[in-house]
DNA sequence: TATTTTTACTATTCCGGTTTCGTAAAAAAT
DNA sequence: ATTTTTTACGAAACCGGAATAGTAAAAATA
């Protein structure tokens, strides 16, 4: 077990002075070609690495940064933190990933740990906790002591940061279009998540549909519940009392869930009820059938919000050029809807 | 924009020693009630927070372990890392979370980046790529540095370290088994992650629970197939070719193909053909219908490799007493397979 | 009152590097 | 031969703290 080498160490060894060894690592002209080969040679004979920390104490860059991930068992979030990390990677970033568990006081204790020079920004998510208890001095604060954060997915208009979000009320109206034009007539909406904003904007795009179109939205067909054995329920009572032939699932779980219930009354899909899915994750494209789905490149969110936040901290756009970029969408057509005649 | 406050800027808004200062702040019986008071309220007001870089550098820890994941997609690597998280944050250390992508490369370059006083250890599940090539020498040289390594899932006897393992022969035996109980004459195997031990494990455990009750093993019954295309195809033609009523399907996404396609052919799981799968993933949970599957408690490997490395960080162990840990696993029983009711 | 002890603080070193400044010896210019 | 310029290296400061080793002044003891 033998321990890493320092400058120090390969000073001693050589009989010259720390500097000339750090020169001479360095390629420094100041040095002879003479003694920096042999320095050289020296340092990588014996495995020499310089310390990570002493250099980012003196550059006050850490080349890392902060990701926050509200559940990384979201297949959403874990494309998100892919995307970030390629993009991390190929700029030389390392990442801290943490995950907050949906709780304030996680997400509090986190940003203040890692905001005390061990990364040079933030890319978060906010947790559904902080959202309903609309305390974000966390992120002010920081943002204030001069780092910065790019917010992705969940985002406040009180948090004044460059943003990333997806498309969510013109991509549910797209939906809900998509089934009325595929001939649904009463469709149903289906929701686990509930209080986050991006489930109020989905169902705001999806209503804002039905009415344009003459439909009264009713209020028998919109679910919001989150546990999914009540959610089942719900459903089963829903499809007893009414007359269903679409459902739009705003995310992943509503869309497994109800899939599970239809197959199970052995509804035919699409034939009888047509469900259209939100996010177009692992279990739309493997679910019995195939889910049609809004696909959300989570992958580029995730770049983009990384490449954002690099361009931040390496100063190429000033501190307070803040933006919010919207990511499109894309409807994946698979066998969960019928086929479509009319494009629109 | 007001940049993070020092030690230093305090000693000199209030007169007083750097020292003095440090002191303080860390409530020294040396610093008068008066002078501690007066700098901590400072302190405070000014938002300050020790720079913990500064104080890595010194104590040579910096309280944050490495953590390499050959993908983030694979619902087993994301609650590994759960567990990890879990068990890392209640004992006050960070993760440095890098994705390796399968890469041999990735996988050298992220290690060499981190072990130069960036972590204290490493938690790791060997690249595919790296274990085809069976190079190890870069876990030979950090571990010859003194810094301490915990394998998980994917380990290689040639890296001498702590592991964290399933139990693959015994649990792809005892599945075996429970098909065969279950009434199942023609079990077939079914795989997507050819090469790895992992899976030559489970194969045995297969095959060992066959020959050992007077069934032999039929070659046409075992599928190894990356791309899911042909393994569609392949399925549909040895289902065309054979009597099957049972399939072992050792992966989370063999199960979802394999589940499909049963459905497409309109076959009843799990009266004509019962299926039972491996990890029991959400995959496992949403499918149609829901899987019986060996669950593989991800979260408990991620928080015994995290729980030992930490020990060994901390010195709590010596570094040279390795020990490999079995996670053992536990058949989850849903209705992808007849019920049974001779236990064993 | 003189001496010792305690109190309350400061100076300095260290962690592992980089960088600025200084300097003897060699080389070049005068 | 003397002065100037290079060359090649070393000393020391710095990054932001902690910790060790002093040190005046005040308090306690002899």
């Amino acid at each position: 077990m033998s321990k890493r080498i320092t400058i120090k160490q390969i000073a001693a060894a050589l009989h010259v002075s720390i500097s000339t060894v750090s020169k001479a690592l360095n390629d420094s002209y100041e040095i002879s070609e003479e003694t920096k080969k042999k320095i050289q040679i020296y340092a990588k004979e014996h495995k020499y690495k310089p310390n990570t920390l002493a250099l980012s104490l003196q550059n006050k860059k850490t080349k890392t940064i902060g990701i926050l991930l509200p559940n990384i068992l979201t297949y959403y979030f874990a494309r998100v933190l892919r995307g970030i990390e390629k993009v991390a990677t190929e700029k030389g970033y390392n990442i801290i990933t943490c995950i907050t568990n949906e709780s304030y006081k996680k997400e509090v204790d986190t940003m203040e740990m890692l905001s005390n020079g061990t990364i040079d920004g933030f890319i978060a998510c906010i947790s559904e906790e902080t959202l309903k208890l609309e305390k974000f001095d966390h992120y002010k604060d920081i943002l204030e002591e001069g780092t910065p954060i790019v917010l992705y997915d969940r985002v406040h208009k009180d948090i004044n940061c460059d943003k990333v979000v997806t498309d969510n009320i013109k991509s549910a109206y797209k939906a809900t279009r998509f089934l009325m034009k595929s001939e649904c007539k009463n469709i149903a909406l289906i929701s686990t998540t509930k209080g986050l904003n991006i489930s109020k904007f989905r169902i705001k795009g999806y209503l804002k549909a039905l009415t344009k179109y003459g439909i009264t939205p009713n209020e028998e067909l919109i679910i919001k519940l989150k546990s999914e054995k009540k959610l089942k329920e719900r459903i089963n009572k829903m499809l007893d009392e009414n007359q269903v032939d679409g459902i739009f699932t705003i995310d992943e779980v509503s869309a497994a869930v109800t899939t599970q219930v239809l197959n199970k009354r052995n509804i035919k899909i699409p034939e009888d009820i047509a469900i259209l899915g939100f996010t177009n994750g692992i279990l739309s494209r493997y679910s019995t059938p195939p889910l049609t789905s809004v696909n959300r490149f989570a992958h580029t969110t995730g770049e983009v919000a990384a490449a954002r936040l690099i361009d931040k901290i390496e100063e190429a756009i000033p501190f307070d050029d803040i933006k919010t970029e919207i990511i499109k969408t894309e409807l994946v057509e698979r066998e969960s809807t019928k086929k479509l005649f009319i494009k629109f």
